[in-house]
RNA sequence: UGCCUGGUAGUGUAACGGUAGCACGAGUGACUCUGACUCACUUAGUUUAGGUUCGAAUCCUAACCGGGCAACCA
C-alpha cells in the first residue's frame, strides 16, 4: 500500500481488503469494487448490522466503488415499511450513503425466469410432499437424503405446475419448486433446497402480484449477480450456502460475485438475536425498538451515542472469522472518548442532599464563571449561579469517611466547583430515622472562583447546585440490559428473559440540574460533570426534562470501593 | 456419526518464513478546580505433539478444543 493510501484510512488492515488487494492486482473484476448491505426488513438494525454497514460501506469508500442498499425481501409475512424506513434512517444516521437503493423484489421476474430455465434444463421439480415428508427424505447430518415420489416428474409437468403455483391456483403449502442436485450431498443445503414456496401473503412492495415468492437462497446469490456485485460479504453461518449460490450461478452461466465470510458482531451483556429482539419489543420488556437499553442502532442513538464512536468502534474491533466475544467496555470507551472531546460540561446532581452555607448573606446570588469544556477552548464559558442554599451529591458526604474517601466530610474543607471552598460545620439528621437530611457549611469568601489566594490545597473538588435555581429533571440511568455476561451460555430452552438486568433502568424523577440547561432541547448533549455523559430524551418537554445517561465517567472511587467491599 | 470453519496476553486484533506488536482491561505512579481527561511504567500470549527449515504464530501431519449447519426464515 503506498503511502498516499493511508491518511484515508488508520485502520489496521483484514483479510476481507486482502481479498480485495488480490482481485485487483489479478484485475478478476476489472479492478472493480462493488459491495451492499442486503438487510432484510423484518426488525430494526442493531450493533451487528452497523459492523457489516461500516464493512461494506466503508471498503466501497476505501477502494472508490460502490456500495449498494439491497432489501432481501422475500418473505412478506415478517416485512415492514416501518422497518425499510427505519433501515435507511440508521444507514444514514451511521453517516454513509448508498449509491444505488434496491430490493430484491425488484428482481422477482427475472428470478422467475431464471426457475422457469432451471426446470426447462431438468435441474428443478415441483415437488407436492408435506412439510414433514420434505424433511423426512431429506435425511440426517450423518444420513443421506432419498428422493421422493416427485422428483422425476417430466419437464412438461414441472413447467405446468410452476406456471399454475405462479397463476394462483394452488393453496399454500401444496406444492414447492425444488433444486434438483444431490440428496445424498454431504452439505445439507445441498439437497435439493428449495426455490419457490406457495404464499398468498401481500408483499410490502408488490403487493397481491406474487403468491408464489422465492426463498433467500435461491434469491440472494441472484441479486448479488444482477448488481454486478464484486464481493458479496457475509456473516459465517452462510458459508455452507456458498457452494449452493455457486451452482445456482454457475449452472446459468450468470456474473458471479466472489462471497466472503466474516464473524458477526457478539458483545458481552448484550442480546443480538433479532428475534429475541422482538420479543422483547412484543412482550414489552422494553419500551420499543427504540428503547436506549436496546442494542439496536435506534436505540443506541436515543442513548446519545455518536456516530462517529460508532464508527470509531466498528474500526476497532477489526474483522476475522474468528467467533469472539468483544467486552462491552470497548463499546462504551469508544463512546467516552468521542463525547470527552465533544460535550459541554455541567453541573447537575442525581441524588441531592442540601448544603446550606451558613455565613454566606442570605439573599445574595453570585453568578459564577464555568468553563464549559477543558477539552475545548472554544466552548467558552457559563455563568452559574451561587447561593446560600446549594445541593450536593449525597454520595458525595460521609459522617464517618471511609479509607481513602476525600470528598465532603465534617471538619474537612472541599471546593464546589467553580464556587468556593466550604468546610462542612455541622449535620442535620431526622430525629426518627437517622438519615442525613441537612450538611451546614462555612464558606471562605477569599476562594471565590475555586482558587484560596494562599495556595492552600484542597483534596477533593465537587459538583453542586443553586436550590433555588435548580431545574427539576426526570434521569433515567441505564445499565447492560443483561446481567449475565455472554448471553450464548444461557442455556437452550431455558427462559432468557430471566437474564434480564432489573436495574437495567433506574428513573430518577427529580434530579436537580443548573440553570442552563433549561432551555435544553432532545438530543443534546453534556457531560454532567464527574458522572457521566448525558443527552436529551425525545420523551422531554419544555414543562418536564428528560435526560438519558449514555455512559457514566469512568470512576476510580467506585472501584476503591468495590474493592474495600462496600 | 457427517459437512463447513476457526484457535496469538483477561478481551479484541496485528505480524503473510526473519526482533510477537497495538487497543481495551487490570495494576502502579504523575498531573489535575471532574477520583474525568492526559501522561509514564508494569502485567500478560502464539492450544498440544511431531515434521520441513539456518530460522515457524506463519508451511506440512496428527491430536485437542471452539463455532456453524438438517425453517416452505434470512
Amino acid at each position: 500500500m503506498s503511502p498516499e493510501e493511508t491518511p484515508s484510512s488508520n485502520s489496521a488492515s483484514n483479510f476481507i481488503r486482502e481479498l480485495i488487494d488480490a482481485d485487483n492486482v489479478s484485475g478478476r473484476f476489472d479492478g472493480r469494487v462493488h459491495t451492499r448491505f442486503p438487510p432484510e426488513p423484518n426488525g430494526y438494525l442493531h450493533i451487528g448490522h452497523a459492523k457489516s454497514i461500516c464493512l461494506n460501506f466503508g471498503l466501497a469508500k476505501k477502494y472508490g466503488g460502490q456500495c449498494n442498499l439491497r432489501f432481501d425481501d422475500t418473505n412478506p409475512a415478517k416485512e415492514d415499511v416501518e422497518y425499510v424506513d427505519s433501515i435507511q434512517e440508521d444507514v444514514r444516521w451511521l453517516g454513509f450513503h448508498w449509491d444505488n437503493l434496491f430490493y430484491a423484489s425488484d428482481y422477482f421476474e427475472t428470478i422467475y425466469q431464471y426457475a422457469v430455465t432451471l426446470i426447462e434444463r431438468g435441474l428443478a421439480y415441483v415437488d407436492s410432499s408435506s412439510t414433514e415428508e420434505i424433511r423426512r427424505l431429506r435425511g440426517s447430518l450423518t444420513e443421506p437424503g432419498t428422493p421422493g415420489p416427485y422428483r422425476n416428474r417430466t419437464v412438461a409437468e414441472n413447467l405446468d405446475l410452476f406456471h399454475r403455483m405462479r397463476g394462483g391456483e394452488f393453496p399454500d403449502g401444496a406444492h414447492v419448486l425444488r433444486a434438483k442436485i444431490d440428496l445424498a450431498h454431504k452439505n445439507v443445503n445441498m439437497r435439493d433446497p428449495l426455490l419457490y414456496r406457495i404464499r398468498h401473503a401481500e408483499h410490502h412492495r408488490t403487493g397481491n402480484t406474487w403468491c408464489i415468492y422465492p426463498l433467500y437462497d435461491f434469491t440472494h446469490g441472484y441479486s448479488d449477480s444482477l448488481e454486478r456485485i464484486t464481493h458479496s460479504i457475509c456473516t459465517l453461518e452462510f458459508e455452507n450456502h456458498r457452494p449452493l449460490y455457486d451452482w445456482l450461478i454457475e449452472v446459468l452461466d450468470l456474473y458471479h460475485p466472489q462471497q466472503i465470510e466474516f464473524a458477526r458482531l457478539n458483545l458481552t451483556h448484550m442480546m443480538m438475536s433479532k428475534r429475541k429482539l422482538l420479543e422483547l419489543v412484543e412482550t414489552q420488556s422494553v419500551s420499543g425498538w427504540d428503547d436506549p437499553r436496546m442494542p439496536t442502532i435506534a436505540g443506541i442513538r436515543r442513548r446519545g451515542y455518536t456516530p462517529e464512536a460508532m464508527r470509531a468502534f466498528c474500526d476497532e474491533i477489526g474483522v476475522t472469522k474468528f467467533n469472539g466475544l468483544t467486552e462491552i467496555v470497548v463499546l462504551e470507551n469508544a463512546v467516552r472518548s468521542d463525547l470527552n472531546k465533544r460535550s459541554n460540561r455541567v453541573m447537575a446532581v442525581i441524588n441531592p442532599i442540601k448544603v446550606v452555607i451558613d455565613n454566606y448573606p442570605e439573599d445574595l446570588v453570585e453568578e459564577l464563571e464555568a468553563v464549559n469544556n477543558p477539552e475545548d477552548e472554544s466552548a467558552g464559558t457559563r455563568l452559574v449561579p451561587f447561593s446560600k442554599e446549594l445541593y450536593i451529591e449525597r454520595d458525595d458526604f460521609m459522617e464517618v469517611p471511609a479509607k481513602q474517601f476525600f470528598r465532603m466530610s465534617p471538619g474537612r474543607e472541599v471546593r464546589l466547583r467553580w464556587g468556593y471552598l466550604v468546610t462542612c460545620q455541622s449535620v442535620v439528621k431526622d430525629p426518627v430515622t437517622g438519615d442525613v437530611t441537612e450538611l451546614h457549611c462555612t464558606y471562605d469568601p477569599l476562594t471565590r472562583g475555586g482558587n484560596p489566594p494562599d495556595g492552600r490545597k484542597v483534596k477533593s473538588t465537587i459538583h453542586w447546585v443553586s436550590a433555588k435555581h435548580a431545574v427539576s429533571a426526570e434521569v433515567r440511568l441505564y445499565d447492560h440490559l443483561f446481567s449475565i455476561t455472554n448471553v450464548a451460555e444461557i442455556p437452550e430452552g431455558e427462559d432468557w428473559r430471566t437474564y434480564l438486568n432489573p436495574r437495567s433502568l433506574v428513573v430518577v424523577p427529580a434530579a436537580k440540574l443548573e440553570r442552563s440547561l433549561t432551555t435544553a432541547q432532545p438530543g443534546d448533549r453534556c457531560q454532567f460533570e464527574r458522572i457521566g455523559y448525558f443527552c436529551v430524551d425525545k420523551d422531554s418537554t419544555a414543562e418536564k426534562l428528560v435526560f438519558n445517561r449514555t455512559v457514566t465517567l469512568k470512576d476510580d472511587w467506585a472501584k476503591i470501593q468495590k474493592k474495600q467491599g462496600t
